[in-house]
DNA sequence: TCTGGAAGTTACAGACCGGTAACACCCTAG
DNA sequence: CTAGGGTGTTACCGGTCTGTAACTTCCAGA
């Protein structure tokens, strides 16, 4: 009894994980806070009894959101434990994947690009995540034996940046298609000129 | 007099190039009529007698950034007439300049971001525009000689397009930083493998 | 000079927004 | 049983949003 149903999980996780979803969706200025309590099954009050502002609850959800998307790392060492480079094509993967699953680009991209005040909350913890991001694919990179590790990790950054938000004008069928091939051919490339 | 000042244009011509400055800055659902019509110097009404709604103002921004942003490649034709190669590395050297100019993303992966109704009429639009700018790169790809031209085309897109949005996330001294370097190893790379 | 259309002005409708106040409820820890 | 904190409910505030109505002003062309 102690431990509840996810379905009736305390208020807060609710808000935070509907908010979440419903930012995805709809974007962060599409969706009120009444529209997310409402969903969460809960009223706006308790919103804001655990969040003192709706800025403060997009940070929230980005936060989240980064953390969950950490732990596909822990995932892929725990798939091809030592071999970075098969984590590495298991990043192309699952980077393909994710491309396929909605057609929304990544939140905190989205995120920028709606919350266009330059001191918004918001913007500090975008760029925060994004770099703590950079750096993982670049430490991967280097521990799969990559000489160039941070310019393979921008450009694959960048591809896979680039077809997110591509997937996100002009569908799934554009140019975002070719990420694997594009992202394979560099990982061979990089590895040919790769020397120690 | 016939010919008026571009700051005393018709009001038309000042709602449109007024909106469309401020939906890049501040965002589309960042910045609403009246805030428009005030900097344009005219009213509600006015825009109202041009415009059907809001939503087909948003269209003909996005339409008029686009027949601007396609005089580049006019440009590039009379600065290196029948010289497809050096168009292309024109492109690439326009396109790092766009990375440097301001830390907004594009204007059409921008709004679509923010308009999540997947039948608002500036999807569709974007749609086309966007595929429209895709053909244009891969005919240069083409006539510049490289075998793959689609697939640099495609590429060279989503590095651009990542870039964008990096600039807009992180900085425009982040991965983006590298983007010159990343496309002219690219159209090398491509070249070496062209044949015929 | 007269006229008609474009543009400006003011006011408003109806909806939604983020955020708060006051109060009733319920459930659990003591 | 009781006290208290977390939660739910209702109503409200001031502001902003898109879009419209009714009216006035201005200016160019006949």
């Amino acid at each position: 009894m102690t431990e509840g149903v996810v379905e009736r999980s305390r208020p807060r996780e609710r808000i935070l994980e509907t908010a979440r979803d419903m930012f995805h969706k709809h974007g962060i200025k599409g969706v009120g806070v009444d529209a997310i309590t409402e969903a969460a099954g809960t009223n706006k009050m308790t919103l804001y009894r655990h969040f003192e502002s709706k800025d403060e609850l997009i940070v929230e959800c980005l936060r989240a959101n980064a953390a969950k998307a950490g732990a596909m790392w822990d995932v892929f060492e725990a798939e091809f434990p030592g071999d970075k480079l098969a984590q590495l094509h298991a990043w192309v993967r699952k980077a393909a994947a994710m491309l396929n699953a909605d057609g929304r680009g990544c939140d905190m991209a989205n995120a920028a690009a709606e919350l266009t005040e330059p001191d918004h909350p918001a913007r500090l913890v975008i760029k925060e995540l994004k770099e703590a991001q950079r750096e993982r694919l670049v430490t991967l990179c280097r521990d799969a034996g990559i000489g160039q590790a941070e310019l393979l990790a921008d450009t694959l950054s960048l591809l896979f940046e680039g077809a997110r938000v591509s997937v996100q004008t002009v569908g799934n069928e554009g140019p975002s298609m070719q990420f694997v091939r594009m992202a394979e051919g560099l990982i061979v490339s990089f590895r040919g000129t790769a020397a120690g």
